[in-house]
DNA sequence: CCAAAAGTCTACTAATTCAATAGATTATTA
DNA sequence: TAATAATCTATTGAATTAGTAGACTTTTGG
């Protein structure tokens, strides 16, 4: 499951998509809309801002705004980034991998297989979820 | 990521699959050949038990054993046991559906798209996932 | 038949992670 | 230059996860 934070991250990363472009959006104005703490969504922000992905503008005016394109941010990202590793085994991680304490031998674990498995279907799709499909389908479904 | 119990679980599956129709294994045996603390292991077979995948026996020479056939046992039946719901999300979860708190309108949300696609990969691969095939893999690379 | 073995059950406690808050500070601009 | 809005540091509270303690029950081999 991912974490709130995760989540938070990523419904106000698809409000600032349907709003790429057009100057910054205040920390309040998406707390309010997506319900999120403002407190707690400040550190997102600021998170996603040291991570490139958005940008600010202090003072009167001011605000987070996207600095990738839309159709340049991933799922895979933002969760790696909010939540750590894909993967459900730490053994399996390609970004987070760590040595599995209860396998005796990793080489002749016959687990990590199946595991593996989904890693690579999961990054796979997630990495093609991207802010721009998101908000696209969004406006489909909203018709 | 798995808990560890759910971790524990599995190596403890797997272990007994191994031994499948050798008679009750001791916890204790359990406990020490995986590197699980035995009053936490007691736990896990027991929750096991009463979903019935495991029987036990008490007294003298008792233990654990497999009740389902390992190749009736599969990955998606622990985890969900274990950790709950296999999705990323809840509002796109199969057995653990749960509203989504900070989606305004489940409808329209487009975010949850990928994540079904994810659902039904993860499904798909680790129900084929079986103690059975993990005992197979696991031999052929301890060749 | 009874003592030892081994699982069962209830109830904690410790540790860690997750979620949220408070308040002072800094930068910007109208 | 005052108001605005992001930045930063530090803490607190809540929830979940991991692990422990100890008494109880059942079984069976000698």
């Amino acid at each position: 499951m991912l974490s709130k934070k995760c989540k938070y991250a990523i419904h106000a990363l698809v409000y600032l998509a349907e709003r790429y472009q057009q100057g910054p959006v205040h920390i309040q104005d998406i707390a309010d809309s997506q319900r999120i703490p403002k407190k707690f969504l400040e550190a997102i922000l600021l998170e996603m801002r040291n991570a490139k992905i958005l940008h600010s503008k202090k003072g009167k005016g001011g605000g987070y705004y996207l600095y990738k394109k839309p159709e340049d941010v991933n799922m895979v990202e933002i969760i790696r980034l909010m939540d750590g590793a894909i993967s459900m085994l730490p053994c399996v991680s390609l970004n987070y991998y760590e040595r599995c304490e209860e396998c005796t031998n990793e080489v002749t674990c016959g687990i990590r297989d199946a595991f593996t498995g989904v890693r690579d279907e999961t990054l796979k799709l997630l990495s093609k979820s991207t802010l721009a499909h998101i908000v696209k389908r969004q406006r489909e479904l909203a018709k």
